[in-house]
DNA sequence: TAGATTTGCTTAATCATTTAAGCAAGCTAG
DNA sequence: CTAGCTTGCTTAAATGATTAAGCAAATCTA
């Protein structure tokens, strides 16, 4: 059985292919089509399940139906999940996702960004790795859509979903305090992305605030093999043996540090405070449980795709909008003085 | 700046399009082009950073360069892993890939293989669901590459990427009864799959030939709202007390148990015995840390991706593999009656 | 009843490639 | 000297759709 072609209907019908097609697109009516043909041809390709071949559609109108997600990686459960969210509204729409993960890495990056132009995608959902400015207005100069997501670029006029890194990390911070922890130290990275700086800024003004010490331990991103964060963990504690709480700025930060303090059987919650930002299972179920900032990942998801079908649907008139999503502090056994059962 | 064709080359150098395409596809030689041309075009090419478009390339040749890739859900750590390794291979082979998810719902993977075949993928990597098995018999018989993993279809001839589900169920189940336990519960789902039916003849197997008793919970897939998997654990364990240890099937049923005898402080490893289908971060941290079966995850993503490219080399000789990759079984704390500290 | 309008289609160009077939010029062989 | 081969390209068909423009027949208008 052959793959049959718009032409090959055609034929068999004894009609011409631009008849089938406008039939086929819904502009019979437009066309002055007539019903009893409409019909018949319908009926022809419901029966026969014709499907027009998508390759030859996109050539011709410049449309792939295709969205290109490019995450730092999408083997991290934050990243995947919001893969998976973004994928039931695309579908939907009757967008296909095509994805890639940067691994941080700016050269790559650039290098997904312009195989996915020679692609033709429609649009563009980017956690934009430092930079990548350039590469995402030339996108934008291009009038193709680009929504950016996890981190923004400030000096761009872009589209951008995100959440209150700054408050949040403030409030998580306030909180600690509030539970009477009186050195509180950041792990962070060290990186100059907008949302790990918010972090940072967060953070300093809680402890500002209250003229406690600010005790940073920053990251390499590069350098970050499991087994060095561990390790680095367990010295900057050594060297800063005043430390009662830490503020980890990341997920993965978070997981080596808990894994040091459970094998030096340091009492979290008890002897140490801990806060996480961004939530997952493990801190749930965790033993004491942790406390966490919880980014609003549906949320964040959903606007994320609706702004770029928003964008897609209207290409002509781009005006960049930002949504800011705000985050829950998901109070823990992690964050508290109180005896833990 | 207009997208540029081969057409636009071809004029500006005062050649035809024909020569272009030749030289750009490293037939230069083959077909003849004078090396002093072929070096003319190259440079031109490189220079104003000209790239074929791929819609027409594909329109013409048949091949996408797209690889379709059918999980059960993008967003389980499990398949997000399998999905972040099998992109750098395909990547590195010129290959984009495009997924989706099933929600192990047969009406959504039979949908999702079509529009992957209007989409014309080159390939297919699929987790099937029950019921599917006629539509990946079809792709074969298209003439279309397709590799099975996690589960197979065992009546159809496919390629298939796994691991010995059995064996290490049976291995896994051995080592509990080794640690004394006497009475070890199953928890799995209602399902045909033939890697849940494996896992569950592993544990009879195991039980049998120690005359133990044989205690199982089975979940519907459908109603598994995480909700209701906790208090249903919770309600088996009440109706079975002499139960000392549980298999848990899955990854994600164990995170309901685990977070159901945390909550009843049942105390993991001295109380009852924990041993869980399927490793990740949250098991190794928890405490008391939580004794697993590791897939091989890199080990399949591999011989997945190579397999599937293997198949797209040769589409004309279809020769069906599979691969049954062994499993590790990681002991920790929570299958083990010895004192934790 | 002639001219205008509407109806219901068709023709053919176009999108950007690939590739089989062809062709002129130069060279070689007998 | 010419038939045949090689070289170095070009011509043009094909891939499978979309869509502006066109056209004959039917219907309406005055």
């Amino acid at each position: 059985m052959k793959k049959m072609s718009i032409k090959a209907v055609a034929e068999t019908l004894k009609i011409s292919t631009a008849t089938v097609s406008y039939i086929l697109n819904g502009k019979a009516k437009e066309k002055r089509i007539s019903e009893e043909l409409t019909k018949r041809v319908l009926a022809y390709v419901e029966e026969n399940n014709f499907k027009p071949n998508h390759l030859a559609k996109s050539l011709r109108t410049g449309k792939t139906n295709v969205i290109g997600l490019i995450v730092e990686d999408i083997a991290d459960p934050f990243f995947a999940s919001v893969a998976g969210n973004i994928e039931n509204i695309a579908y939907e729409n009757g967008y296909k996702i095509i994805y890639s993960s940067t691994k941080n890495n700016p050269t790559k990056a650039k290098e997904l960004i312009n195989t996915f132009r020679e692609r033709n995608v429609d649009g563009y959902i980017i956690t934009p790795t430092e930079g990548i400015e350039s590469d995402i207005t030339q996108l934008i100069n291009s009038g193709l859509p680009v929504v950016l997501f996890d981190r923004n670029c400030t000096d761009i006029d872009v589209s951008y979903v995100g959440m209150d890194n700054f408050d949040s990390a403030y409030k998580a911070v306030k909180h600690l305090i509030a539970q009477n922890y009186k050195n509180i130290a950041l792990i962070t990275l060290d990186s100059s992305q907008a949302q790990m700086i918010d972090r940072l800024l967060g953070y300093e003004k809680a402890i500002f605030e209250k003229r406690i010490p600010s005790i940073i331990k920053k990251f390499d991103y590069s350098s970050a093999k499991i087994e060095n964060i561990t390790e680095e963990i367990g010295q900057f504690l050594i060297d800063n043996p005043s430390v009662d709480a830490i503020f980890f700025a990341t997920n993965y930060l978070a997981m080596s540090g808990i894994e040091l303090l459970n094998r030096k059987r340091i009492k979290i919650g008890k002897e140490i405070g801990i806060m996480v930002f961004d939530d997952n299972d493990l801190f749930r179920i965790h033993q004491p449980s942790i406390s966490a900032i919880a980014q609003p990942i549906q949320e964040m998801s959903k606007q994320l795709i609706n702004t770029l079908l928003v964008h897609m649907e209207n290409s002509d008139k781009y005006l960049s909008k930002e949504y800011i999503l705000p985050a829950s502090i998901i109070l823990r056994d992690s964050s508290s003085k109180h005896e833990i059962a």
